[in-house]
DNA sequence: CTGAAAGCGCTTACAG
DNA sequence: CTGAAAGCGCTTACAG
């Protein structure tokens, strides 16, 4: 089994790199010997730049994990072409194993994912972990976390914190957007979402916080639930809301929790003859389809699918072995980052 | 510099207590070789045994902290005898660093922490890392994420995700406890807590979702404000809740957002006539001071102190060499634990 | 999967 | 901090 990374790259590249001694790489590296500042830094910064700690680091990672068992609800499955973020996320983790020479299983068995069969399944392929994703069927996740088997859930929720948990920041991601909404002016904003899984609801949770921490009223903010997160149910909710309060209501912003929603929401103001972002701004959630694929681009909160994808892995083969499974569950969150393009604008540049 | 991890174990001695060959051993670890399930197993269980595994994952640590320079609020330093906790985190951080040969610094400044400050106060000692602990102050967060030095927050928030975070997961702790109390059949729960910072905050949302997670109606639970987090503040928010409703009004378990107010609530109960748990239950959180102080014996969510601070450093380390600071930054939630002491009882146990 | 053997990469001690 | 050198620990290729 090879392991992509190692590209032989040793401390003797390191020092002719960093016009250091090699003896002096090897201490900087270790500690063993008190180096100056200035060398240390530059050492360590052409050594990160050759990969050689990225290598040393994977040297000591010991091979765990060599399958791993991958269990989707077969909703979010890759032939689903609505759903591009399972999509993304999933290529990502994949190639994250295939990067580091493990092998992947993908679970298949009844449309409801069941703990028994993806335990067995597991055993099968001679899997040691399980990576469960876009689930947290509370049952499903006590029965998995009993087995023996390394199981990690990503892009879930586990509030019994039984297993570790890799996912996007939710809730501060949310916070970020429409506290940037708030910067740019905005003070009625509408938060399109459904009600899906928790990691949903954390996004609401979110959106309140950036009111709160601006010691805005609360009822200047509205969340307006969608029949579900495909672009025709944003389009059937705001064609509702529109016709209810005979126009946006004084609402200048809608941030949706997810870029599909969104995609729905343009197309439905637009069809309106809503002007984005001169007569209501849009931001999604998400940033993974490409940023012109819609008209205006779309700004929106990026998840970061590749740092979600590695992190699964080292928090699965950390479990499988030094920290073993005395050690308590993590949940690990990862910061998402606005992406700012064109169908979020300030309120200034809105005519009223 | 002295690494104590380095017991000079080798795989030599796995492969004799394994009772395998060295080579055997050696293509286990890396998955060089196809090895039967059972002997990968037995080999990998004696090596992290041994602590093998731990030794040779400490060698892939490149060692780009030398110096770990400590921001703690005053009011949190150990020399405050009240906070318990602080000490005890602050304790376990020296441990895990010193176990890794890393020295610790800590800053003395004004009674409010600077930026500034902090930052030159890091260099002039030569330090890679700054570990805030207790803080959650939005700006001095910002200042500090702008410097070039790595920072993890300890024990906080940060809503803007600039920075590394470890804490432990309050939010399902809470819950965690409230499902307890739910479980042994009381409905009507005080929540006792304090307008504290943002992190005694997810532990009220927890609470909360406990009763959402069960579809209990919100109002059979209630939310007391002490004016502090000392036993004297838990004293005095019940005295005046008591007084005000003549009695526990219906309530049968008081669940604590600190053991501190624990110690209070039970002293102010115990002080009016009630018995724990047989008239009311009372359930703390943190789980640092010893179960016996209290009498009845305190039943706590235990807050995982050791694995916080090693997950410190280790996100720090991390940070410093092989992620370097493109990567996005992360937020570790340690999962907490229940310790059923005395003073949670069940519903059913009570008199009426 | 074993066991002896060659070899590689890094560490370490030391004189400058 | 350098540079040559010794040595250690692990990896690897191979016959059984």
């Amino acid at each position: 089994m090879d392991r992509r990374l190692d590209r032989k790259v040793g401390i003797k590249d390191v020092s002719r790199e960093a016009g250091v001694a090699l003896s002096t790489v090897s201490h900087v590296l270790n500690g063993t010997a008190p180096i100056s500042q200035e060398v240390r830094v530059r050492v360590l910064e052409v050594a990160r730049r050759l990969g050689y700690l990225a290598k040393r680091q994977q040297k000591g990672v010991i091979a765990s994990l060599t399958t791993l068992y991958l269990a989707v609800p077969p909703g979010n499955l890759p032939h689903n072409d609505i759903n591009l973020v399972s999509w993304t996320l999933l290529t990502a983790l994949s190639r994250e194993c295939e990067r580091r020479g493990i092998r992947v299983v993908a679970h298949t068995g009844a449309p409801e994912l069941n703990a028994a069969e993806i335990i067995s399944g597991a055993r099968a392929v001679g899997a040691e972990g399980i990576a469960l994703v876009f689930d947290d069927n509370p049952a499903l996740l006590r029965a998995l976390a009993a087995s023996d088997l390394g199981v990690v859930l990503l892009n879930g929720e586990d509030p019994t914190m039984n297993i570790d948990t890799v996912a996007p920041a939710n809730r501060y991601g949310a916070r970020l957007a429409t506290e940037w909404l708030l910067s740019q002016g905005h003070r009625r904003i509408l938060h399109l979402t459904w009600r899906g899984r928790s990691t949903i609801m954390r996004r609401v949770d979110g959106f309140h916080d950036a009111y709160a921490e601006r010691d805005l009223p609360q009822d200047m903010a509205e969340v307006l639930y969608a029949k579900g997160y495909e672009p025709a149910h944003a389009r059937d909710a705001l064609k509702t809301f529109i016709a209810e309060r005979g126009g946006l209501d004084g609402f200048t912003a809608v941030f949706c929790a997810a870029d599909n929603l969104a995609i729905g929401a343009l197309s439905e103001l637009q069809a309106q003859g809503f002007h984005i972002p001169k007569d209501i701004a849009v931001v999604g959630f998400d940033g993974v389809a490409p940023g012109d694929l819609t008209v205006p681009s779309l700004t929106t909160v990026r998840v970061p699918l590749e740092a979600l994808a590695s992190n699964t892995v080292q928090v699965l083969e950390r479990r499988l072995s030094v920290s073993g499974f005395g050690n308590p569950a993590c949940r690990v969150e990862l910061g998402c980052q606005l992406v700012e393009r064109e169908s979020g604008g300030s309120v200034f540049a809105q005519r009223q």
